[in-house]
DNA sequence: CCTAAATGTGTAATCGATTACATGCACATG
DNA sequence: CATGTGCATGTAATCGATTACACATTTAGG
């Protein structure tokens, strides 16, 4: 492999000016400066990433760490992310914890090995173990879609969004209404979200009866499964609405409903979370929230770029929604 | 940041010691291991990558190269590589094309630099330029949906998937097939895929409208416009089935044909290739091809590493696919 | 014409690991 | 008892870049 050193001699300066050349710094006649850069071109010499970022302890690269690396919301998200990076010349070095939460930990320091500039999370829970890690590694850190404490955190407005969806169920004349959510061990999805449903109904003076609950795992199966076992515990008092806290588990659920013979929204109405494509296209399409993952995922990464920069920025972000009312209620 | 001589010195052993002790090379006494592992535990010492690989020209990344990081298809076979290198301990430098030759050789010479062990490209397009820069930067190397000369491929059997296609479509009695294709500057869904349309069509004495024929550029709203346009093209000898060779392409027709109350399949019959979750869900539910993305990926991955450690293997594979048929047709 | 600043280039240390080679010791073997 | 072998450790070179510092030459200003 030709290096650094091979240039150098053969366009008969010292390393030193190749690098200067290289990189645009310092002093470089216009002279060796053309010899260099066409021997450059000649050799197809690629300088050694690892070399530079040994010594200036920077490596272009801003680690990315998913729960999942399969849905729709991580998706857009990194796609945001990427564009914003792409353009200041970033790349980026993915990991997949697969929701565990252990992973979650090792990659932090992984990345770290890694000599990544930056790290961006999408976290799904919150614990201390994760946050002593974010601090000793002391790397410009950002945290999608869940608080942490003492992390710059970019956060989609859970219970308002929550809150907005149940009361326009509740507006629509719905009062029996049925909640499938996920474990809240995940604070955003699976603690705020319930939290707000749960608020708004008692504000409404709407009862909730625990046989409408279900929790599911964010898979579509999961939607089917909870709502077959909420029709089944309450076969003499059905829901008429169904809030799903994400699109595939709405879409788990209308596919059941639509299985039995239900009618959407006639029978039972359902809205989701998330604006997946799906949601669109479906029949009925999906009553949903959009939280503009792409655009979450761009505003992160240019924060990040700016924490490189030592800019002091604040510590919380709040991201807009947007309901998007649709036929399936 | 502590270092391999902080330990080293804290342990009171040479750093070669401590690299020993890390890597499980060599002898170490049990005594000295434990001094170190303690050191190492109650320091939180991560080793530097980039010192590492700049000595051992092993890095544990494997570059991926992609033409979109936003559609169903790259991201389950992501996923699928994903899977099978995380096991490995490999990680993933992603960069995105943007459907930009120009990038994909940038990106090719980039991924050299980062030290990246292997490559895999999703490929769209094949150029001399691309095949050299390939053969310049000698890194395993794997290409994913197009076959390049002289590279590892593993391919789609486009051809027959789409003569599949198209002869299930005429048994079913249609004889006026429209298609919306792609550039065939894709050899592989441009290029295969029409001409197994073409060739089949011309096998059962079917004649091919050119006015029947469309070229999307694989998004959802480019399936629409092309629809709209056939349908405008051929007011007086309307087509009675549709081929698109995207999922997404054939629910941006679908779109168009509801929109103008078309019945599918009754008026018009869709059919696309994918296998996109929407394929599933919509209604009509969409008659398609999979294309196994995720085994796809895992295979890549895997091949590549079996490359990595330097067993032969073969040039081509061609992966299996599968009809499925539903509501569409 | 003298001095200070600007320009151009090179020397050598440095980043943090791995690894070929050398050394020392304990023990078994003939 | 001489010697070969396994074990444990250390010394120092090396990977390919960047950069502080020194030095030489040119240019500018008074």
């Amino acid at each position: 492999m030709t290096t650094i050193n091979d240039i150098a001699q053969m366009a008969n300066v010292s390393r030193t000016t190749v690098s200067r050349a290289l990189n645009n710094s310092g002093y470089v006649s216009e002279d060796a400066r053309k010899r260099i850069m066409k021997i450059v071109e000649e050799t197809g010499y690629i300088p050694s990433q690892s070399a530079k970022s040994l010594r200036t302890k920077r490596s272009g690269v801003i680690g990315i760490i998913l729960p999942r690396l399969s849905t729709e919301t991580t998706t857009r998200v990194v796609n945001g992310i990427n564009e914003s990076l792409a353009k200041e010349g970033f790349q980026i070095l993915l990991t997949d914890t697969e929701l565990d939460k252990q992973k979650e930990i090792e990659y932090i320091r992984l990345l770290k090995s890694r000599h990544v500039d930056g790290i961006i999370l999408l976290a799904t829970n919150v614990n201390d173990e994760l946050l002593k890690t974010i601090q000793e590694v002391d790397i410009p850190f950002l945290s999608i879609g869940q608080e942490l404490p003492g992390v710059t955190s970019l956060v989609y407005d859970d219970y308002h969004a929550a809150a907005d969806l149940t009361n326009m169920l509740i507006h629509k004349g719905h009062e029996k209404i049925a909640f499938i959510g996920v474990t809240n061990e995940d604070p955003s999805v699976g603690g705020k979200r319930e939290q707000a449903f749960r608020d708004i109904m008692k504000e409404n003076d709407l009862p909730v009866d625990e046989n409408w609950i279900g929790e599911g795992d964010f898979s579509i199966d999961s939607g089917y499964e909870q709502m077959k076992k909420i029709l089944k515990n309450s076969k003499d008092n059905r829901p008429t609405a169904l809030f799903a806290v994400t699109d595939r588990m709405a879409i788990g659920a209308m596919e059941y409903l639509k299985e039995q013979g239900y009618k959407i929204p006639e029978d039972i109405a359902v809205v989701g979370i998330g604006a997946s494509m799906m949601s669109k296209y479906m029949t009925p399409s999906l009553t949903t929230v959009d939280y503009f993952n792409d655009e979450a995922g761009r505003n992160a990464a240019s924060l990040l770029l700016r924490k490189l920069k030592n800019e002091e920025i604040e510590k919380k972000f709040e991201l807009s929604y947007r309901l998007i009312l649709r036929d399936s209620v």
